[in-house]
Formats: C-alpha cells, sequence, structure tokens
RNA sequence: GGCUCUGUAGCUCAACUGGAUAGAGCACCGCACUACGGAUGCGGAGGUUUCAGGUUCGAAUCCUGACAGGGUCACCA
C-alpha cells in the first residue's frame, strides 16, 4: 500500500484511540518534511486541538508515539512547534527500490478501460505555423501521452480550418500574381508558399485601399462619416472591414470565390485541393520535426454544415428560440452567459452550430467518455456556452468535456503581431534551437569526435528538448513570455540539463558489466541524498496523477527537474563506480537505473526523448 | 463599460491546492572536483508575494474593495 495512504490511516487510527473521535480522511494533512527538518513526511497536528483540547505540541508528541509502536514503516519523529516529522524506515526506500530499478512499467498504470479524445493544433490553411501553435500542440500532445500514463486510451484529432475566405485570399493572389510558380519551383516549403500569397494578398490589398483614401470616393466619405475629434487614420482602421466588404475590388473577387467554393465550382474546388494539399505537406514536416502525430483529422469543408438538425430539434424542445427575422438563439443570462446566436437568419451555420455537430459526430465515431479541447483562451467563453448548450440539449457525453485553456505566447517586447511581423515562425524555431545544439556541441570534446550524424542526431534531441521543456514548464493557464535567448539555453532549468542526468547514467551504466543487485541489500548507511532520490521516485506515481488531474504537463516537467538536480548532487556527492564498499556500488547503480528510467519516462511524456551521449 | 483571467527576486518561472524561515533557474559575485561526462556541484547577494481591509491557530493561496495588465463581449473562426 501506499505509505501516504498508511500514514494517512495510522493518523486517523492514533486519533481515534487516543482521542475517542471519527477524523475523515481528507481531514489530516500529510506533506514532505521540508528539508531543513529530519523526516521524510509531516503530519499538522493544528486541525487536532478541538478534538483533543490539548496543545498542537502534546498532540503531536502522542500521535508520534502511537504511529511508531504500531506503524511498522515509522523509524523516528521529532516534534517541532507542532509539526509532527515522521521518518520512514530505511527498509521500507530499500525494498521499493529494489522492486522498482528494472521495472520499466513503473509509472504505467493499468488500463481504465476509458477512452479520451483530445482536440489539438486545429490551425487555418492559408499560411504556416508559428509560435502559437506550437505551445498548442506540445500541450496537447503531452496531455495524451499523461491521460495514456494514467491508464487511458486515447484518440487524438484536429479540426483542419481548411475554408473561409483566408484560404480564398491565398487561392486568388496566387491565380492573380502567382505566374504558374509552384513550391517544387522555388524551393519554398510549401505551407510557406503559400502563406507567401496570403501576405501579397494583404499587400495588395492595402495597397488599393490606401489609394481608394485619396480617390475621390474616399475623401467625400472622409468628409460625411469622420466625426470631430477622431484623427484620420484611426478613421480609416476601423473602416477597413467595411471597405472590404463593400468597395474592395479584391475583396469583392475573393468573397466571389468563397461563394463559387460554396456552390461548389469546379475549377475554384481543385484551385483550393491543390493549395491545401500544398499546405498539409509542409505541416506535416513541422509535425514530424516536433514528433507529434494525429489519429484523425477531421475537415471544417465537412462539417461546417453540422449541426443544424440539433438545432431543429432543440426548438422542438424549447431550448433554442427564434427571433423575427428567422434567427435561431439561445438564452443562458440565467447562467451570466447571454444570449447566443446559433443560426443566422439566413439559415446557416456559425462556428458554434459547427461546434455542436462535431461534438455528436465525434461521439459517433468514437464513444469516448471524455473530450479535451486544446484551444487558447481568447475562446473561453466560447467553451463555456458550447458545454452549457450541449448539457441543455442532455448530450449524454455533456459531462465529460474540457476545455484545456491556455494563456498566450508573448514575446519579451509584447505580443506577436503579424501586421508587424513579429510573429515567430515555428520551422524557423525549430531549425533555430537545433542548430544552436549543435554549435554547443561543437564546444566538448566527446561530441566533436562523434560521426557527422552522430552529431546531427544530437542536436536534434537537445535543441528541441530544450524548446519543449522550455515551453512545457509554464503552467497551461498562465500567459508567458518566449524569450528566443533563452529558449536556446542549455544550462540550469533546461529539457538538456535533465538529459544530462540521464547521459550521465547511461555512461556509467555502461562502464558497469556486472549485475550487482543482490548486494545492494546489504548497503546500511544510505545519506540524505539518496533517501530523497528515492523518495523523489517514490513520488513519480502522484505526480502524474496531478498532472493527468490538471490536464497540464508543467507538472511533470517540474518533477524532471528535481529529479535531475538530485541526482547531479548525489552524483558529485558519491562515487558510483568506486564506492566504498561493494554494497554501497550496488545500491547506488540500483539508484541510478531507477532515476534514469523514470526520467525516460516523464520527459516523454514531454515529448522529449533522451540520447544516449551529448 | 459588462463578464473573465492574471499580478511572487532585476528577468523567466515554482510553491504538493490553507501549513514551518516563500523556493529554483538566468544574470551578478565568490568557490569546488586533475573529472564514474563541467550542458555539473557548493556558497553569497537579491522579497512588505501590487495595495488596503477581512476570515483563523496559520494566508502568496480563501472573501471584499482598489490599482495595473491580458482576454472576450460579430448573423468571424
Amino acid at each position: 500500500m501506499d505509505i501516504l495512504n498508511i500514514l494517512t490511516e495510522g493518523t486517523a487510527a492514533a486519533v481515534r484511540n487516543l482521542y475517542g473521535e471519527e477524523v475523515a480522511a481528507d481531514k489530516i494533512t500529510l506533506t514532505p518534511t521540508r528539508r531543513e527538518f529530519e523526516g521524510d513526511y509531516t503530519v499538522v497536528t493544528f486541525p487536532f486541538t478541538k478534538i483533543a483540547k490539548k496543545k498542537p505540541d502534546a498532540i503531536a508528541e502522542e500521535l508520534g508515539q502511537y504511529l511508531l509502536q504500531n506503524v511498522e514503516e515509522v523509524a523516528a519523529f521529532n516534534v517541532i512547534k507542532g509539526f509532527l516529522n515522521l521518518s520512514i524506515s530505511a527498509e521500507f526506500w530499500k525494498n521499493f527500490l529494489a522492486e522498482t530499478a528494472d521495472d520499466k512499467q513503473y509509472g504505467q498504470l493499468p488500463a481504465n478501460g476509458q477512452k479520451v479524445l483530445v482536440e489539438y493544433c486545429s490551425p487555418n490553411t492559408n499560411k504556416p505555423l508559428h509560435l502559437g501553435h506550437i505551445r498548442n500542440i506540445l500541450l496537447g500532445w503531452s496531455v495524451s501521452k499523461i491521460y495514456e500514463a494514467v491508464g487511458y486510451e486515447v484518440v487524438k484529432v484536429q479540426i483542419v480550418n481548411d475554408r473561409g475566405i483566408a484560404i480564398c485570399k491565398s487561392m486568388l493572389a496566387w491565380q492573380k500574381y502567382g505566374e504558374g510558380e509552384t513550391p517544387a519551383s522555388t524551393g519554398i516549403k510549401p505551407d510557406h508558399f503559400v502563406g507567401k500569397w496570403y501576405v501579397a494578398f494583404e499587400q495588395k490589398f492595402k495597397q488599393e485601399y490606401a489609394d481608394w483614401q485619396q480617390s475621390e470616393a474616399g475623401q467625400k466619405l472622409l468628409a460625411e462619416k469622420k466625426n470631430e475629434k477622431q484623427p484620420e487614420d484611426a478613421f480609416w482602421k476601423k473602416y477597413k472591414n467595411t471597405y472590404f466588404n463593400e468597395h474592395s475590388t479584391l475583396g469583392n473577387e475573393a468573397r466571389d470565390m468563397l461563394l463559387k467554393w460554396e456552390a461548389k465550382d469546379e475549377a475554384v474546388r481543385n484551385l483550393w485541393m491543390l493549395m491545401n494539399s500544398w499546405v498539409y505537406a509542409g505541416f506535416e514536416k513541422t509535425f514530424e520535426a516536433l514528433g507529434v502525430s494525429f489519429d484523425k483529422l477531421y475537415y471544417e469543408s465537412d462539417t461546417y454544415i453540422l449541426g443544424k438538425d440539433i438545432i431543429e430539434q432543440g426548438q422542438k424542445d424549447g431550448i433554442f428560440f427564434q427571433k423575427d427575422d428567422g434567427s435561431v438563439w439561445i438564452d443562458l443570462t440565467d447562467k451570466k452567459l447571454d444570449e447566443k446566436l446559433v443560426l443566422r437568419s439566413d439559415g446557416t451555420s456559425v462556428y458554434m452550430t459547427q461546434d455542436l455537430g462535431t461534438a455528436q459526430v465525434r461521439n459517433a465515431d468514437f464513444a469516448p467518455d471524455k473530450m479535451i479541447y486544446v484551444v487558447g483562451n481568447e475562446q473561453d467563453y466560447h467553451f463555456k456556452v458550447l458545454f452549457e448548450i450541449l448539457k441543455e440539449l442532455k448530450e449524454p457525453y455533456a459531462d465529460g468535456l474540457h476545455h484545456l485553456s491556455y494563456g498566450m505566447v508573448n514575446l519579451p517586447d509584447g505580443k506577436m503581431k503579424s501586421r508587424e511581423g513579429t510573429v515567430v515562425d515555428a520551422d524557423d524555431l525549430i531549425a533555430e534551437v537545433v542548430q544552436e545544439a549543435h554549435t554547443q556541441g561543437m564546444e566538448r570534446g566527446e561530441f566533436q569526435e562523434l560521426t557527422p550524424e552522430a552529431q546531427n542526431d544530437i542536436a536534434e534531441f537537445v535543441g528541441k528538448a530544450a524548446l519543449k521543456f522550455f515551453i512545457l514548464r509554464v503552467k497551461a493557464e498562465k500567459s508567458m513570455v518566449f524569450d528566443p535567448k533563452e529558449s536556446v539555453d542549455m544550462q540550469g532549468q533546461t529539457g538538456p540539463y535533465v538529459q544530462n542526468a540521464y547521459v550521465r547514467i547511461q555512461s556509467v551504466l555502461r562502464k558497469n558489466a556486472g549485475d550487482l543487485t543482490a548486494q545492494a541489500a546489504d548497503y546500511t548507511e544510505m545519506s540524505a541524498v539518496e533517501t530523497s532520490l528515492i523518495q523523489q521516485i517514490y513520488g513519480y506515481p502522484a505526480t502524474l496523477q496531478t498532472a493527468a488531474d490538471n490536464y497540464d504537463p508543467a507538472f511533470i516537467a517540474d518533477y524532471c527537474y528535481n529529479l535531475a538536480k538530485s541526482y547531479h548532487r548525489f552524483y558529485t556527492d558519491h562515487s558510483i563506480l568506486k564506492a566504498e564498499s561493494e554494497a554501497a556500488k550496488a545500491f547506488r547503480l540500483q539508484l541510478s537505473k531507477a532515476t534514469a528510467n523514470v526520467l525516460e519516462k516523464g520527459m516523454l511524456l514531454l515529448g522529449i526523448g533522451m540520447p544516449e551521449r551529448m
């Protein structure tokens, strides 16, 4: 049984026997003992003062005595200011280590028969992926891995926003100005190629708009509509959308293309398929570089019509209501969520309609027990409403929905803005960290001696570790500052630091051929650093569970860093291969193996692989 | 403005979900091991946890209010 349970139950029994009252397990606070005090776990005795009618110190003393006598694993205790510090017997830790060291399944919970569907990434197809997508992708992938580790079957899906005005802009610009260029003819990565034409459209449009502002029609409008104290450029900025929709030639052409697309015009559809195929080929490369994959892709071009039947049924059931202009709404004001449109007056769908339909399709496809949507926090409101509607509709899966909301990624000098060209491109970033890892590797003797192929492999491992760890160590809910300079750091609280602990262990293990496991039991002089390492390894399953419960890989990243840190400390404090006794050597090899095993497992949950050398 | 999230060392982040003297990394200063891999270890300096009240044995954590910042309030997605 878990030591925390043993101690909790022991404490409950102690209170029952000493003071004659039952205490619920969740009323007993049990925490790891702070490093500056003697002991492994600490019981906080303040909550018992009312029951016992004694001072905390006296209670702690009595509980300590009881636990020492009645709980086998408790080897000693001390009391400081009402805190009862318990020391667990060395035998307990050694037994645990012996069982764990070679257990490759440690930390993998048995299948629980439940299925979870994780949606992540969900890009638009008009331009390449950027830093924001990277955070999304890493979170989605990692949460998938974490759920697999706690026993779920996981289905990873993506909804591709492959239609709409944005892709039409890329299509139109390429058609008008592309002169037959292709990714192949230019050598540009295909998704970047499509993005290039999206940017081209925006530039042409901007020029057109600027020209129009100076034209007679523009000046006339300005004179009519601009209010007194508004500066001219502010007016034009605000008017931009209206201009696009009502006056712009390019805007007209793009909208015309969208209409043709909707009418299934063959030429437009062919162009659309061609450009999207380029984008997908490009995305695939980026996914590959990040080491992620999907089990099923949903396309918005298939799903955008979905959901209407749900609205219809819901209208009959009185969940939705129709306004005079024919639009359909849901009233969620009692939930403090306002009224929300679910069908336009012309009967077409909106985003919400699609999401209702998509949820239903996914349920039909996979019948998951949970669905996790990895989407940025700018859509918090949308998902609150979506989940609420599904509840009102009494969908059977409505209780298993979760929005993994994550914060924006900002740069040191502020937000990423596509208009100002400050967006950090995903491919560039990955290439940069790998290059930096290579450069730093070349400063080391061991690295220089490897073949170029091996060097490249290691640079991939190390560079990507730096990038992924840098992003995943921040709690998902918080917005984060991404400093490109810091992201390629490989010292301190970083992915490569953790890898280095693993590599050191592999190096030691390579030099030790024999199996000495049997002798480890004879080691009796466990140091504080050694005990602490075992305890941390012991805490891995609990951390894993916390990460799953909170939908947050940051717990795993933090754990791996701390474990690596403890190992580095242990490594400099103790000799392993030249240990003072055979028993010590055997024990430390065992401890090293167990550490490496857990580090590898944990980092894999973050999508970070471990090299043998670096 | 309504709703919502956030505010911790110069900077980037923690704090086991209410527990002991708020911890790490970076940057800065000073050390260590002729090394089982130095992408390491140890030490120093750095804090009124934005502010003001409250709740209680105990608050960075919960409540109220202010201040500052982000997000969102489309018949866009």
